[in-house]
DNA sequence: TTATGTGTATTAATACAATAATACACTAGT
DNA sequence: ACTAGTGTATTATTGTATTAATACACATAA
């Protein structure tokens, strides 16, 4: 469900924060929805529990969550969450940029990375 | 040159190693040219001069790069340093899958992304 | 009631990243 | 010699990230 890189050099908690962030903006996670509990995700990407907790923790902060105690964190649903797609391909930006970022520095033809971006999603 | 973005979370020094890797991957920085000064770089960018400092050295510890105390960093004409396109591609290999994983989590079309990038490229 | 499952808070420890300010060693041009 | 330009080292300080180990408050089902 989640792709969690602690070799990344970025913050684990932000790398979740943005991931939940995502697919709650295109509805896969939906209002309601439970989200895994902070120890299944600690365990089953080798994690300490609190880091996952304070990425749920800071998304609840900005109104994304909801907590209850004792039971699962879940979408929040007081808020218009899924977004349409000129807001999700917003999100897309940074990626985005970090792709041809590099794909200029090492002066590669941009119609082979859309090939190897085919095929990527592909497969 | 390069494209420092210190709120990114990624560790400054470490951005601009990998850029660094790429151009002369690319050959945009050939064996025996200068790099740009440290204090050049500490101001262009407003970081600290050390940063960029710990950054050279660090290549240098890996070969890529040579220094001469008292003159500019230069590439280092030790090695077979540019790269054939295939190992470029592999070097771009981390921005396509931070791509590819945020546009599945986005549930977004996979082509809207590449007219997105193509008209990044073109302007 | 008990057991097991939520998320949370706290404390301590460790490591890393970045900054400011200063000084040093060296090179090159004047 | 002087000056301005390299990179480097040092010290002190600040902030952040992560972990481990516990303990707490609450919910739910047996």
């Amino acid at each position: 469900m989640f792709s969690i890189n602690p070799q990344s050099g970025l913050p684990i908690y932000k790398q979740l924060m943005e991931q939940i962030r995502r697919m709650i903006s295109s509805g896969q996670l939906k209002p309601g929805d439970n989200l895994p509990s902070v120890r299944e995700l600690a365990l089953t990407h080798a994690v300490n529990a609190m880091t996952i907790s304070k990425a749920y923790n800071m998304l609840e902060a900005e109104g994304l969550l909801a907590r209850q105690r004792g039971k699962a964190m879940t979408v929040s649903d007081n808020n218009q969450l899924s977004e349409n797609k000129q807001d999700r391909l917003k999100r897309l930006q940074p990626a985005l940029s970090q792709l041809t970022i590099a794909t200029d520095q090492l002066e590669l033809d941009i119609e082979d990375v859309i090939t190897l971006l085919r095929n990527k999603v592909e497969k």
